[in-house]
DNA sequence: GTCTATATGTGGATAGAC
DNA sequence: GTCTATCCACATATAGAC
């Protein structure tokens, strides 16, 4: 009956997947060793095979913890724009918003490790192991399609193709954003902060909704020859 | 006396760079044992050590090797569309074509690694490891200032932190399309061709000029609070 | 410059006691 | 669920003969 909470057992669990998140963000997921996660998170080695299986599963964990909630908020902030609009359907940036701001929301969010998870998930996003390259294909392919639908709706001068390329487009400039968010101080000798994540959105959008806009025109006479 | 050439001496340590270049990109710099570079480039094993020294100088002169003359030909055609402009300068098009159209090229070149360079390029830009990071961000620097001012001057309404984010935007959007150019056929239904480099700098530099002229009012406007 | 052999370290994973 | 002890594979790097 004392103040102290007894051991929550899943507080094991949880503590790995903390320290394992913060480290692959810091070193990646190969040079981070089974040894040093916990070690930082103070929980015997053999936790983790115990909790996840393989090192493997522990990645993947890792990752499927915040990009589920994630997409399920991007999905649901896009629903939310299209009943609000209406017949004639969200705006280009209402629909660029639902995307990159819960990403860039995360990243800012008090409860640590968001702004963690910012750099490992622009990192992870190009991973060259394929297998966790499918995994992750597997985790954003509905959204992608959802937001491509939704795009296409809002660009109707835009074919599906177009459409996919210049998704592309936007989540690389949002990827490596994130990715760069250390790193950005010292490039930009302290012109640009990382940290301030409005400041991103507010540039951002409007960056890609004028290219998103931009007429399709030239490419399309190339592509009828 | 026989038509055969004799070993040209550096053709082993040529060969150790293609092998880990195109191992490097298609599994990562940790993954990838020096065992199974000097296995696929039928040398030594010691011979990597004698020609580089360590695994970390040999990950190094893999990426040198083309980042080097990459970012000469940037600069090139940048002068030369500069001295061709005249005192108006060059437009935003030719200088987003000059920092683009050199790494696409290279990835379309026939003398084969230039495709696989092309991944491994996209996957170093947001590689954790520090010190690799340091060392893609001094390879780097003298470019990214270098048109930073060319385009602050074609786009006078843009201060040098506007300019700033808005590189960063546009690196990010074209080392993914580069990073995911063998996953993207496949997410795309068939719809987009990776290998169409010619494509996607048609559809890339106009993307790009169009979020660079956007107006920056309205972060301005915040910016002064 | 190239090879064999090896020193030396570290990794992931598991068996089995508690 | 948690721990210790350990197995075993594989890594980088080097010494020293050719």
């Amino acid at each position: 009956m004392t103040q102290v909470a007894e051991k929550d057992p899943r507080d094991t669990r949880e503590r790995i997947l903390a320290c394992a998140e913060r480290l692959f963000a810091e070193r990646g997921f190969d040079v981070t060793s089974l040894r040093t996660i916990t070690a930082e998170a103070e929980v015997n080695l053999a936790a983790v095979n115990y909790h996840f299986g393989t090192k493997d599963e522990l990645v993947r964990e890792v990752l499927r913890r915040r990009i589920e909630p994630l997409n399920r908020e991007r999905v649901d902030m896009l629903e939310n724009c299209e009943a609000a609009a209406g017949s004639e359907g969200p705006t280009v940036e209402e629909i660029i918003d639902a995307f990159i701001g819960p990403a860039l929301r995360l990243s800012s969010h008090p409860s640590g490790g968001g702004r963690v998870f910012m750099r490992l998930f622009g990192y992870a996003m190009s991973e060259p192991a394929p297998e966790l390259r499918d995994f992750i294909g597997s985790q954003f392919h509905d959204v992608a399609v959802r937001f491509n639908v939704a795009l296409q709706r809002a660009l109707p001068d835009l074919d599906e193709r177009e459409v996919f390329w210049r998704m592309l487009f936007m989540i690389g400039s949002m990827a490596h954003s994130m990715a760069m968010s250390d790193q950005l101080h010292k490039i930009s000798h302290g012109l640009c902060d990382p940290h301030d994540t409005e400041g991103i959105k507010r540039r951002l959008v409007p960056f890609l909704a004028a290219g998103f806009r931009t007429s399709p025109r030239e490419t399309d006479a190339e592509d009828k020859r």
